[in-house]
DNA sequence: AATTGGCACTCTATAAGTGTGAGTGCTAGC
DNA sequence: GCTAGCACTCACACTTATAGAGTGCCAATT
């Protein structure tokens, strides 16, 4: 029996890892540091508290636990938190009736397809009291379905571009000169058949292409198609990103209770760009994937963890969805319920 | 000179009145309390604090100052407040470097009309360091410019309606049977002639009316166009409607600092409805309009203020601009910032 | 060798007491 | 009508005391 305690092998003992998996599951229910006495009356073994105290003392040794101070329970940290996450947790099936619930809550009727991404970003809010968030499909992942283009008066046009996945992006281009509706038709008619069922980037490549050729023989009309073309693709492209529903939840967690710290995550929120480069990380990751805020020096995230999975379009992960909440949260909970609803996402998307 | 003081008359001296002005001046300043001592260096008067004191329980017997407790300074009741704000505070014009700062930001190359009113909703919160609130065009004000539909595969149909301030509302209407692109041209022609040029609220009467008409000559195309034709229209009518930016301003006034008033708040912006409501009623009012929270029994609101002016497109006022935050504001540049802003987006508005 | 009881120690959180300063109200005098 | 003076009140910051939770370590037990 001389096994585990090596020197610098991270071998934790079967019975040391059970602790450590009860003192995060307390943890994670009252959100206070967990004491020996508590704990051995958590565990099914019938210990004294002294023993714990002990396995406790190398738990600390191996950086899984901490305390506050000296006097205080023990805390799990990342590490900790890592470990549980990636071979103690055991996270059974969603209740059936719930999986239900999610599933005719995102059927319900939604006609457009950003009225589905932002109910579902609802739906993760509400059903596990955090924040809710759903990466719009990437551009460079959608598929270009169709153009149209509609004479409004006084040189403008509106220009309307449908994507496969049923998003729809439109705006109002200037020209230098009024068009007729039959040359707008001829015009979208032109592209709709050159560039249906292409993916967005490929589109923007072969956009170029043909301007230039078309400027090369002085073809008027089709430089200015292609041009109008241009500016919508570019102009969808910028649009925001993500939804994220559900952010007044996180007010509720006292470890975001400083609002200097609530206040740059709620910015982040509305400024975007920062959430989504950190969920276009996980974008072709299969599964759930949980990310602990801390881990990556985001000290935006720190205290929060961020629980994610792809969902697709086309047998393609086109985007990501997932919760935000304090590192301290239900997993066993969440998981599914992020897992259950990226999927259920996907076959919406799909027969549609 | 026995005047004021008189029974329920709230005749208030004009010396008082200086006192009362002095005092909020220096409690929006500082947020604290305001002392016999401090208010007596503060009016240029070369008085004792003692007779400030007097002064002050006069101001205290008729409800426009009260102290916390015993032993501290007065602070501006409610109705303290008002008077101030109706008869007390005079506002002084923009710098004109701040006219220009705010035209230049709004003409800035917007396009799309409902990014003009979220910019301009970015533009107040960022002037003011509070909330920016714009309501959208009412629906029942803005006129119906054109319609199109666009056939997509599998008994769909793209619907696009364009309104007068340039505003575009699309839908994916699911029809049951596919339609010839020449059959959706004639509908949308035929429509657009009825209905060019009247108010929505108008349309969606009329549109009624005709489907019963159609209906009664069993005229099949007409029925379906006008069907569709309603759909959008009433889609359009839910939207969300209003922009509000700038929200997180607000987590750093000290009288907000409560987590659970300010969830309300927030939640509140989230939903819209309430704050539209409260929008709503200044639609038709002249100039800036200032509203404390407390007054109309909005305990949502208790701490805070709004100030608003109405905007308008073709002589029409057609939606509310405003600024949110403490009661405790600097409305001697808040006023005029939102006055500015909303003549800027009217003339912005009118000339597109 | 693992487990346990006992004990001293540490640290937090809470409550209770203590001063101090800002500010008031009142009264008498200017 | 204004002011100086004075007694009084109250919040806030500071200190001190106390209780409680929990630890670490050691010696005893199994």
């Amino acid at each position: 029996m001389a096994e585990n305690k090596s020197v610098s092998e991270t071998v934790v003992s079967e019975r040391a890892q059970h602790f450590l998996k009860a003192l995060i599951d307390r943890y994670i229910r009252d959100g206070q540091p967990v004491g020996s006495r508590t704990l051995a009356k958590d565990t099914g073994l019938d210990l004294s508290p002294a023993t714990i105290r002990n396995v406790m003392a190398d738990l600390e040794d191996l950086g899984l636990v901490s305390s506050p101070h000296t006097s205080a329970g023990r805390v799990p940290t990342i590490t900790g938190y890592r470990m549980f996450l990636d071979s103690l947790l055991i996270v059974q099936d969603l209740k059936k009736s719930e999986v239900d619930k999610i599933r005719t809550e995102l059927m319900m009727g939604r006609e457009d397809s950003s009225d589905l991404l932002a109910s579902a970003s609802r739906l993760l809010s509400g059903v596990t009291q955090m924040a809710g968030v759903v990466t719009l499909p990437r551009r460079e992942k959608t598929t270009f379905r169709q153009i149209e283009f509609l004479p409004l008066s006084d040189r403008r046009v509106l220009a309307i571009l449908v994507m496969d996945t049923g998003e729809v992006h439109n705006r109002i281009l200037h020209t230098h000169r009024d068009f007729e509706r039959v040359e707008l038709e001829q015009a979208a008619n032109f592209l709709n058949h050159s560039f249906a069922g292409y993916e967005m980037d490929q589109v923007r490549q072969r956009l170029l292409q043909e301007l230039n050729d078309a400027r090369d023989h002085f073809d008027q009309v089709m430089t200015q198609a292609l041009t109008m073309a241009g500016e919508v693709v570019n102009a969808s492209e910028s649009k925001e990103d993500c939804v994220i529903a559900g952010q007044t939840n996180l007010m509720e967690f006292a470890e975001l209770a400083e609002m200097d710290q609530l206040r740059k995550l709620f910015d982040a929120f509305t400024e975007k760009r920062e959430i989504l480069h950190l969920l276009d990380q996980f974008q072709n990751a299969d599964g759930v994937q949980i990310f602990i805020g801390e881990e990556s020096g985001y000290q935006l995230l720190s205290g929060c963890s961020v629980v994610t999975a792809s969902y697709q379009v086309n047998e393609e992960m086109v985007g990501v969805l997932g919760v935000i909440g304090p590192t301290r949260m239900n997993y066993e909970r969440v998981i599914p319920v992020v897992d259950v609803t990226a999927k259920i996402l996907s076959a919406v998307l799909k027969k549609h």
